[in-house]
DNA sequence: TGAAATTGTGACAAGGTTGTCACATTTTTA
DNA sequence: TAAAAATGTGACAACCTTGTCACAATTTCA
């Protein structure tokens, strides 16, 4: 697993290759096709072991922000993402690898099996926000999602990558930062 | 010159690879390599070839907006690049494809040589743009440079490819309301 | 026209990747 | 403890990719 954690980290799918996983790991060819079928089957693997832990993290906070202000559990949601990608570098390295390759077969293989839910939660608590009032009405929520995913898929890994798990706080007030700017505009008036 | 752009719209640079090229143009191997060293030395040449095509559409605008107010320069960049997106459809996918995957070797040669200009070009029209008023004082320029980058890279792209060359109206209404979500904010005051 | 220069051609060696399988080793079971 | 089941092992065939090179075809030039 370390090995295949490394080689996803490193390689997008289609680049990665079995040789190098089991010469990292020093394991013999046959030991891993005694586990797995072929590279789809550990891979598909490895992304549930992601997807779980890192439901896993996202879960108590969710419950507990469920109620609070949109921005608030906007914030919440993005540092909880910071948090996961400071814990498991590779998780998140090997996640932004698949999630930002158009084009890879394999990606539908994995959205069909039931995940795509980051779209849908975003989507429905921008609904659920304009309901209650607190975002403008004629906010367009798909796009707004699309906005948000963008934002938080480039410009905070961008940054978690140069520094390299170091300013925790720079990062937090980076992330008051953009959610000022979503809330209340660029321009000076 | 067709089979290039192929293949390299279809495939990252590490995964493409010369024998599909050769084979699609219906070309014999040999002639590959009396016309470039190797396959970066291709892609370098397409990279270069879409860069100035690029710069060719983008210049005139530039020069036109130059003077006029901040968000307008922006939305004429977006739109200009939307334009060229739908003239030509793979130089945008490779483009994309290129930009869009971290770890690739490639960009560092391709940055190195000249290119990076696009950041620079949208920080120094935000720190140009707080100088004369137009943003908020207090904005991030780095920030915000890359707020507008992972916009127009993932938001408009992605909308570009799901309607596939139609709907050019509904494109510009969009960028229309993501700039106006941008310039006063998204939150009900 | 005929020789020289340029360009086209594809078989080929070197090297890499994949999935398999006969055999060795270890663990389980009776 | 001894046979049976499970697991480990790595050489191997089949396949792919790359860059080369001797040779063929074409173009240039005198």
């Amino acid at each position: 697993m370390e090995a295949a954690l490394d080689e996803f980290a490193q390689h997008s799918y289609d680049d990665s290759n079995i040789s190098r996983i089991v010469k990292q790991a020093g394991i013999p060819r046959g030991s891993f096709y005694q586990y797995f079928e072929d590279k789809e089957d550990l891979y598909l693997y490895v992304i549930s072991i992601i997807a779980e832990e890192k439901k896993k993290l996202l879960f108590p906070a969710q419950k507990k922000l469920e109620n609070k202000p949109f921005f608030e559990i906007y914030k919440g949601i993005y540092i909880k993402g910071l948090e996961f990608a400071q814990k498991h570098p590779q998780y998140a390295q090997i996640a932004h690898l698949m999630v930002s390759r158009p084009n890879e077969a394999i990606k539908e293989k994995i959205y069909d099996k039931g995940s795509k839910e980051c779209d849908v939660v975003f989507s429905s608590l921008i609904e659920k926000a304009i309901l209650r009032g607190e975002l403008k009405e004629g906010i367009n929520s798909d796009l707004l999602s699309r906005v948000l995913t963008a934002i938080s898929m480039n410009v905070f890994q961008g940054y978690l990558e140069e520094w390299e798990g170091h300013n925790y706080e720079q990062l937090f007030s980076i992330i008051d930062e953009v959610i000022c700017m979503l809330e209340y505009g660029i321009k000076q008036q």
